[in-house]
DNA sequence: AAAAAAC
């Protein structure tokens, strides 16, 4: 078997990866990192926790350690479909390249562009970006795309299905024919292979199985239940409450008002729970994303955002609250558990409605799925209304206000209920329980968090806003507590990594 | 039936 040793890297990445607690490459790294070194252009279909980015992180280190930044003037450039990947590259740079003194910027939307306009002016040797952040970089006249050597394109087919193509195109345009290139993706579609083909001067294709077979290592369930969301949410509940080992936990929901009101009510229930989609200032992704990975809150409710890529390692359970639309979505969500060959378990909630997608599921991953408590056909007809009545003066949108008071939520802090409610993004939950963490808040400490608030600009959910209804806007409109308590002492490390000069 | 990404 291969060792990282055997692969031509340098000994500062060598020491780093040694560290890391890492002896054999994976087989994405095994047959990427030689020619990446070699200066090949490379085809890596492979998808996340296939040891994917460190097949280009440490190559790069390497390479990188001849020459030096010019101001304005990256060395290399990586393209990531979502924010939250970006900074999880970055992330890997700090750790891989903790013996360089490399200079790595991380341009994402949704945070203020000082930093990293100051990183540009700098000199960076890698740029890690999200494609309409770059852009804009591009167009304010803050970078020369010419001196790049290295262009990464990674997750191409999900750039695919986010409409970046374009913007992918332009930006290698203007970068110069010579650089090498490094193009990942996780399948490859025909038009996935034409974009390679134009990408890619005579690559080094290499190939790993897909951990789409996740099924060895994840049991799947599907679990029969009523359409309304009440009956579906008292399902996840009584599913939730019936595994004897949850660690922690994913809940998938299709749509973006379905994970705010979805994690609305487990947090009303008691579960200790966030929440996670792209509607959410960013401020709230990152430090919603740290918590989840520390242990501080037990379930993550999410978007597709988090389906794919994100590396959370040692997630024991995903719920799908809704069955996915997209059959592939539903491997790449399953996937975020049993990962490193550890087991985990999956729930797919089915409802008639569904019926089209989980078969679509069943076939594209060749097998079929158990139910748990019998199929739709045996599901017994729901108890006529007073039992949905009930459940609705519990978790329905009627008896919201009484609500909020009887479990103590109303704190008399000016905010509206449904203010409050309504932006998820302020997600006070989570404040409390950064400060349950760590109690101690000291007037140093304020003006730290006044600062962050600075760096990374107040939130702006311009999507949000114009699916909100007026009734709620004239609310928020009045909504002026407050400021929302911040992390407490808990930084999230992508934070530190935007702040770091 | 959606989500994601620039301001």
């Amino acid at each position: 078997m291969t060792n990282f040793a055997d692969l031509g890297l340098s000994q500062k990445v060598l020491s780093a990866v040694t560290d890391a607690g890492y002896a054999t490459p994976t087989p994405i790294q095994a047959g990427a990192i030689p020619p990446a070194l070699q200066r090949r252009d490379i085809l890596g279909i492979a998808q996340t926790g296939t040891g994917k980015t460190a097949s280009f992180v440490l190559p790069m280190l390497t390479l990188l350690e001849k020459g030096r930044a010019r101001a304005r003037m990256p060395r290399t450039l990586i393209l990531e479909p979502t924010r939250e990947l970006a900074a999880q590259v970055a992330e890997n740079f700090d750790k891989y390249g903790k013996n360089h003194k490399l200079n790595i910027a991380l341009l994402i939307g949704g945070v203020s562009f000082d930093e990293q306009d100051r990183k540009l002016e700098r000199g960076a040797d890698v740029l890690i970006c999200t494609p309409g952040r770059l852009l804009d970089h591009f167009e304010r006249g803050k970078l020369l795309m010419t001196g790049v050597e290295i262009l990464v394109i990674d997750e191409a087919d999900r750039m695919l299905d986010m409409g970046f193509i374009p913007d992918i195109e332009r930006i290698a345009k203007l970068i110069p024919f010579t650089r090498q290139t490094l193009f990942f993706s996780a399948t490859m579609p025909p038009e996935i292979q034409k974009l390679a083909d134009r990408f890619l001067q005579n690559p080094e294709r290499v190939e790993v199985a897909r951990p789409a077979s996740t099924a060895n290592t994840v049991t799947q369930r599907f679990v029969a239940a009523h359409g309304k969301d009440y009956e579906k949410r008292a399902v996840l509940r009584d599913l939730i409450r019936a595994q004897g080992e949850l660690k922690n936990a994913i809940i998938f929901c299709n749509r973006k008002k379905d994970v705010a009101e979805l994690f609305r009510s487990l947090d009303r229930h008691g579960f200790s729970v966030g929440a996670l989609h792209g509607d959410m200032d960013q401020r709230s992704r990152m430090a919603m994303l740290a918590n989840f990975k520390d242990g501080n809150i037990q379930l993550l409710v999410a978007s597709d955002v988090a389906a794919r890529g994100l590396d959370i390692p040692d997630v024991s359970h995903v719920f799908n609250f809704d069955v996915p639309i997209h059959a592939e979505d539903y491997v790449h969500r399953i996937g975020r558990t049993g990962r490193a060959g550890r087991s985990g378990a999956s729930f797919t909630i089915v409802t008639k409605r569904d019926t089209k997608f989980s078969d679509a599921i069943e076939k594209l991953i060749g097998q079929t799925v158990e139910w748990l408590n019998g199929d739709l056909s045996q599901l017994p007809e729901p108890m006529e209304s007073h039992d949905g009545r009930r459940e609705r003066g519990r978790d329905g949108r009627k008896d919201r206000k009484k609500d909020v008071e009887r479990s103590g939520r109303a704190r008399g802090d000016h905010k509206s209920d449904a203010a409050r409610i309504d932006n998820v993004t302020e997600f006070e939950p989570v404040a409390e329980r950064a400060e349950a963490v760590k109690p101690e808040r000291s007037a140093d400490h304020k003006q730290g968090h006044a600062s962050r608030n600075d760096r990374l600009g107040r939130a702006q959910n311009a999507a949000n806003d114009d699916n909100r209804d007026r009734r709620h806007r004239n609310r928020r409109d009045h909504d002026d507590g407050p400021t929302p308590v911040g992390f407490g002492d808990e930084i999230p490390a992508f934070m530190l990594i935007v702040g770091k000069a």
